[in-house]
DNA sequence: CTAATTAAGTTGGACAGTACAACTAAGTGT
DNA sequence: ACACTTAGTTGTACTGTCCAACTTAATTAG
């Protein structure tokens, strides 16, 4: 191979590659996103900080930047996340002070899991009030979770998104408490129902769920289902 | 500064970091995209293949990424797009022969120009039919044009996209003929005269389009216009 | 045991925007 | 004058949301 040309064309300052996630879980009625603290090294930049997860492409490891994005997420929460997006990337000489450096976001959304910590020792869950997070976060992560927080929310307009942050069973009127605590406005009972279940995206369970009250029935996903789109657009064809 | 652990952490192989750009055109009442052919030196990978026009982030040139399509964009078209949107990244450990790679796309929509050629020798235009393009592309480019279609496509659905690729004065049924042509259905022309006219998005010109049978309103873009989003969803609030 | 309370779920009328189709309007060509 | 073509309007039907009232099914208080 003839080295010359090649090495003429590679040899230049690369940038640093990075991944980082945005994952979002409803917790205590709120919305939250897993943030992690920084560590407080010497050339550590921003230690101390609360971050995105991620971290840099290991390319021995990550066969592609998905994979990557999964295993770092595997390696702060647990479980593999069943909906996982590309946010977009964020690169420029100054985000990073150790150079110019390009980060791959992407978004997940996990299950409302019980209130057992299911996730690594320096990962904490924080309250999306307001559509922002108390602490100010490291580099330029503040700018990729208002991102990320206003792509959920476009989302949820008009997809089935929230049904990925439910667990396995919930009620309708659980389905709508997650939509309005995204979207942070109510929705209109009929109009949600009727939505939903022309939607063929949820199958009724045997059994309801019991309270103080009326029961409520209980439903599920329907098996491999992905994001249903509610799109009312031009003439829907067909 | 403390090099040693600054080393430690930083001194491993990093991704080819590279820019490509999908951009978009209307040409003979056809969806077209622009198209570069690769270089035929030695070492170069897939010489002589059509690509999308990109190349590497050049971290003394290039503030940031979009810096970058945007300078990428304007050595290949001559013009400063409209309308630039990031779309997303690609990136493994085979997708360039050269190495573990990720690229940031761009797509771009650019005005219908007259078929005088504003572009770079090695630049050509070529038409979208049934979604795709005729040749085969570099690398995974192909996948790539396919991501823009989908994303060019969804979002005509609900916004005011199109515009983007008008000439300064046009017709409604101008307008009406691009949403077709990249949507490749045809549309209600009732509904689409209420919907854009109620959208505050174009003002009626003094002119008119002369034409060999009655001639037609002469608009053009407001100022200033952000893409208006038509989006029907669940309670729009206010 | 009955009534108040609460939340689940349904029903019906008003309204908005689209679908479909027919219509009118304004130019050219013969 | 008349056919032809495309621009633009009008009217009726339909779909799905908005809004509000209603019924249903459970618990709890008296």
């Amino acid at each position: 191979m003839p080295m010359s040309k090649l090495k003429e064309s590679l040899d230049f300052p690369r940038p640093l590659t990075t991944v980082d996630g945005v994952v979002f879980a409803i917790r205590d009625d709120a919305l939250h996103v897993l943030l992690v603290q920084r560590a407080a090294g010497e050339g550590e930049p921003f230690p101390g900080s609360w971050a995105l997860p991620g971290g840099f492409v290991d390319t021995v490891r990550d066969n592609s930047l998905e994979a990557c994005a999964i295993r770092k997420l595997k390696e702060k929460t647990g479980v593999v996340s069943p909906y996982l997006e590309q946010l977009g990337s964020w690169g420029s000489a100054t985000r990073d002070p150790r150079g110019w450096s390009a980060t791959h976001a992407y978004f997940a959304l996990l299950p409302a899991v019980p209130t057992r910590d299911q996730h690594a020792a320096d990962a904490e869950w924080f309250a999306v009030t307001a559509g922002r997070v108390k602490p100010k976060l490291a580099f330029d992560h503040g700018d990729i979770l208002q991102a990320a927080i206003q792509r959920l929310r476009s989302k949820v307009e008009y997809t089935s998104l929230p049904a990925y942050l439910m667990p396995q069973e919930f009620t309708l009127p659980d389905l709508q408490r997650v939509y309005e605590i995204v979207l942070d406005r109510v929705l209109e009972k009929s109009a949600f129902r009727a939505r939903m279940l022309a939607a063929d995206l949820i199958e009724p369970l045997a059994r309801m769920r019991k309270g103080p009250n009326r029961p409520a029935q209980l439903y599920r996903l329907k098996k491999a289902k992905s994001p249903v789109y509610f799109a009312r657009t031009f003439n829907p064809p067909g």
